[in-house]
DNA sequence: TAGAATAGCGAACGAACGTTCGGCGTGTCA
DNA sequence: TGACACGCCGAACGTTCGTTCGCTATTCTA
């Protein structure tokens, strides 16, 4: 039990150089475990206490909880023993936290402060998923005289019109047909 | 060639539904192409663009450039050739962004408005990196009354105090010596 | 102190793995 | 029009995979 702590600890260090997990026989070999089935059964214990999963194709892969990325919920004093297993540590990489389609996903930065009664600041990077159409509420990326536009979908009177979320700017009813490029997931600020 | 973008991309998507590459079979099926070798010579050539490799025990890992997320300068419209290849520069993992130095740094998640005017909401994840000290005009994590706050640290006096960024709340003067948790470099929110 | 529970070993096995090779069809270009 | 490169297919291959089984050694516990 004490031990598959430091079995894990090994395993997610593995996991963050090389993005992938080892063999049964590379874990024996990297844990010190001769037999492969004693491999088997630390990752069936692993995969009980819901650090590790099987893929649809029988493929070995971490869960969220593998990677314990610590999310203080609770100020830890200096000393006091850190409470890995019971204080659910949550959100993984930021990318996997932020990010469900990457294949979709781009990242824009944000220019001016039009935005910021939403908490979205100048220079911020504002996670986008490239969609064509968007929901009435929905912040989205629009292309107006072809430049990006981040404001928030709204309707009036059955049109579309893109909200600023900032007093001193105007809303704008676009003309035509209101040319979307993605819909706002997310967002990331770097101080 | 161009192909291999959407074979790609549907990796990339597969990665981050499970976390783990598939076998070549699975590749196959997943791609629809119905030989190995054929996905043998596209794990190939994802090698040689940068985009795969192989861990020292043979198997098959995502690289760096895997997660990549394009940052979106201008606006691409649809039809326009997509310029991912060359554009490389302007890619960035989320994670290499935000943070330096991994060990020392812990997500928090907000709680309440009180820093809203700095564009920091409720439920917003922090990222702070562990320090005992910092200077004033930072952004810091502090612990009073054995909890969490997230204020601007600012000098009264030659005294330390913590400054929320809303009308609507005090200014917390505290009693004793402030007790840093860390100090915030960055913000994470998923919508 | 006897018995149960817990790790681990080592060998065997069929299934799945990734590699390799020859061949096919299509598009390009001199 | 012929040669060539490319993406893919399909089959064959030796290797490695994860599972399973019986076994030992250690630790916990009643």
């Amino acid at each position: 039990m004490a031990n598959d702590r430091s079995y894990l600890a090994s395993l997610q260090d593995y996991y963050a150089r090389h993005r992938a997990l080892p063999s049964y026989a590379s874990i024996g070999t990297l844990l010190g475990l001769r037999s492969k089935s004693s491999v088997a059964a630390l990752v069936a214990r692993l995969k009980l206490a819901g650090y590790l999963e099987s893929t649809p194709d029988r493929r070995l892969a971490p869960t969220s909880r593998f990677f314990a990325r610590p999310l203080a919920a609770t100020p830890v004093r200096a000393g006091l023993p850190d409470p890995v297993d019971d204080a659910e540590a949550d959100a993984v990489t930021i990318d996997d936290y932020l990010i469900e389609r990457p294949s979709s996903t781009v990242l824009v930065r944000v220019k001016g402060d039009s935005m910021q009664d939403a908490g979205i600041l100048d220079g911020d990077l504002v996670v986008v998923e490239k969609r064509v159409s968007a929901e009435k509420g929905e912040i989205v990326v629009a292309i107006v005289d072809n430049q990006f536009t981040l404001k928030r979908l709204d309707l009036e009177g059955g049109q579309f019109v893109l909200r600023p979320e900032n007093k001193a700017y105007p809303v704008i009813r676009p003309e035509g047909a209101l040319e979307i490029f993605g819909v706002m997931i997310g967002l990331v600020r770097k101080l």
